[in-house]
DNA sequence: GCCAATTAGTTGCATAGTCAACTATTTTTA
DNA sequence: TAAAAATAGTTGACTATGCAACTAATTGGC
């Protein structure tokens, strides 16, 4: 069936949703298409740990807007693989230090490769002014919707 | 933390994700509001009951563009509060029929009601114009990424 | 009519997400 | 400074999702 029908029509929270997943389908068929096994929830942590080198866990869930047991399981998960390790930091022995690993580095230059030839992909199907007031309006909803009265507040 | 904000600078996936976050946790937050405790997933299985009135598990998962195994388990817990009840078809004993209970009946009006304002206050962000552009291009992402070859085609 | 293929549903396993309760630290404050 | 509050992380319970393997029932082809 189609993916992109509304079960009660057209709406711009149900259009967003489809179209969300979508683009997280296709992110991960060119993640595996490049022979990269990497979830997205996976990649959103890596990219935090790429920028930052070092992060704590809290750190880790407060970027990609997830709680901290989520983070601490995927990163259990990313441990695993070899992708990062964790030590205690022995200036504050609640937190633990998340690094890369040398794998996990590695595969930095690729993966974001493979997510910006995405988004170009994506951008490429659109004209420059659909695409400008698409983004508006799917930035608008975020503010929108945290913070209904007031959307120029931020936490 | 600003959650519109991409780690990658801001592209259509990425906005098209927080957007639908948002509007999940909005349309969560009006439920909940009007004292209807349902999750949005048991939400969509609703929907397609009430259209139906009578469906398979297979027939309602194809609807909400899922795997069986999620949907016979939303469908459990479903059925454990009550909403729906399922009986073994006698002319296919392959197929569960559901159907909706009195309870699961009488949830129609209040929660359709509570989904259309939320869209209803949603849309109300945006101008007629933009709102139109930002829905023609979500839908084209959706089917670009199902059918990057062939746009036109459907299942 | 019978065997193979298909279909519907279930169970087990893995990933992912959240909440509540808990431990261990660190910071605040009275 | 000692008690209270806050913070980081873990564990357990629950919901949700999908894949693979399985059973049972039906359909198709010969």
């Amino acid at each position: 069936m189609n993916r992109c029908e509304c079960p009660t029509g057209d709406s711009l929270g149900c259009l967003a949703n489809h179209a969300a997943y979508a683009a997280r389908s296709f992110l991960t068929r060119q993640l595996e298409l490049h022979g990269i096994d990497m979830t997205i929830e996976q990649f959103k942590v890596m990219i935090v740990l790429w920028k930052e080198k070092v992060s704590t866990q809290q750190n880790i869930a407060d970027f990609v807007g997830k709680d901290k047991t989520s983070v601490a399981r995927l990163i259990a998960g990313l441990e695993k693989r070899s992708l990062i390790c964790r030590t205690t930091d022995e200036s504050d022995k609640r937190c633990n230090l998340v690094t890369l690993t040398p794998q996990g580095i590695a595969l930095e230059e690729p993966t974001m490769k493979v997510l910006s030839e995405a988004n170009a992909m994506l951008a490429g199907q659109f004209d420059a002014e659909e695409l400008a007031t698409t983004m508006r309006v799917l930035k608008q909803m975020c503010l929108f919707i945290h913070y209904p009265q007031n959307p120029s507040k931020e936490s």
